[in-house]
DNA sequence: TCTGGGGTCCTAGGACCC
DNA sequence: TCTGGGGTCCTAGGACCC
């Protein structure tokens, strides 16, 4: 017999800030946002003394600073936060075999049938936090319980330095404290269509069948209800996920008028996506453009074209078909380009011709990107014509 | 409160094929 | 001759998460 799966979802305490405060002891204890501020930022993680004043990731700049006019402002060094979550992580996938990272700060363990070694969850969570600390210097939350999902609302529940396990039997109960509006996967979108409806808890949730469900909202989101409500995990992170799109996008302040400027956009976007996707040996299908305006409506364009997609001139020509068809002469807010369809370079049918190919214009754009960088747009585009 | 950037997944409609 | 049904691919839009 089969003892039960037993998970930790591990969640760094406000990660970026604390990295910061790590770095910059005199940071400590003060309101501390992430974030450039000014129109058209937002922040994307806050201290919790930020908090204090309602603060939080995602809130426009000028909000938080409306809030907590005192707050620190710190523009975010990824690269050191990765390098932060690169320690954190090692200890964590050291513990237990079963380690699934989901994010720069988060990651599952599976501890299923470790009971000898960890014969109490909780002792081996509490172990492993202080480990986490005094290696990093890092404070984390976690949460136990008998599936991902709940394990994931659990390391939620307690912040920062937090421990919760939710004990088997109890995952009903637990999603029902959590309440509707702070389970995974339910947004401000889902929420207010069940408020409509009259569903405003978990509780009232389980009135409904799966089959009542999945005719209100869909088959998928239906079943994802009807699961969620009783504490099943609808089967949230499991396979191993591969890159499936690559993207940037740019907003401006002010919005942007003049094509030359948008041309300029484009093509640096055009070489961020594509030289991403060769570093990675990846291989885009299809290509899109994103347009806001400055009234925020969006759109987006895709095209698959049948000839392979092999170099950021390639990427840039497309992108700029796609963007001029639609564009109007508004003022643009924010433009973005993204690679889909992705798939193995090596596979590749043509083999060596392709590949020798790409290698030469790879390199050719390798060199031009160094020198444009400081260079003209003018002479990357004039290596783009010659295509 | 005037709304980032990087992703994943779902839906609905149309094209096309058998 | 006035119209089936299933499968797959593609596009545009949107929800959601960190």
């Amino acid at each position: 017999m089969e003892m039960g799966q037993v998970f930790f979802h591990i969640d760094l305490d406000a990660f970026f800030a604390s990295v910061e405060i790590l770095d910059h002891p005199e940071y400590k204890d003060k309101p501390l946002i992430i974030g450039t501020p000014g129109p058209r930022h937002v922040a994307s993680t806050c201290s919790y003394e930020a908090r204090k004043y309602g603060v939080h990731s995602a809130m426009p700049m000028t909000t938080a600073l409306k809030l907590c006019p005192d707050a620190i402002c710190v523009k975010g060094r990824m690269s050191r936060y990765a390098e932060k979550s690169r320690e954190v992580m090692g200890i964590i996938s050291s513990f237990a075999p079963g380690f699934l990272q989901v994010s720069v700060d988060e990651a599952f363990l599976d501890l299923t049938g470790m009971e000898r070694i960890y014969p109490l969850p909780g002792k081996a969570a509490r172990k492993l936090k202080e480990t986490i600390l005094n290696e990093t210097g890092l404070t984390v939350s976690i949460g136990v319980a008998s599936s991902r999902f709940i394990a994931k609302l659990a390391s939620d529940y307690r912040k920062p330095d937090g421990l919760t396990i939710v004990p088997r039997g109890q995952e009903e109960a637990f999603v029902d404290t959590v309440g509707l509006g702070k389970l995974w996967g339910i947004g401000d979108s889902m929420l207010s269509a069940l408020r409509s409806r009259g569903i405003k808890s978990t509780e009232t949730l389980r009135k409904y069948s799966e089959d009542d469900l999945m005719r209100m909202f869909g088959q998928s989101s239906g079943a994802y209800l009807y699961k969620v409500a009783r504490g099943i995990d609808p089967g949230i992170y499991q396979g191993e996920s591969r890159t499936k799109s690559i993207s940037t996008e740019r907003t401006f302040y002010p919005d942007l008028y003049s094509t030359d400027a948008i041309e300029d956009t484009l093509l640096e976007m055009s070489e961020d996506v594509m030289f991403r996707a060769l570093d990675e040996k990846k291989i885009p299908r299809t290509v899109s453009v994103k347009l806001r305006y400055g009234d925020f409506t969006t759109t987006t364009i895709q095209t698959t074209p049948e000839s392979a997609i092999y170099s950021s001139s390639d990427v840039y020509h497309i992108a700029h078909d796609l963007l001029f068809s639609k564009y109007r002469g508004q003022g643009i807010r924010l433009i973005g380009v993204a690679l889909q369809g992705i798939y193995d370079g090596e596979s590749i049918e043509q083999g060596e011709f392709f590949r020798e190919k790409e290698k030469k214009e790879r390199e050719l754009e390798k060199t031009i990107l160094d020198l444009g960088r400081k260079g003209s747009k003018v002479m990357r585009l004039r290596h783009l014509e010659k295509e």
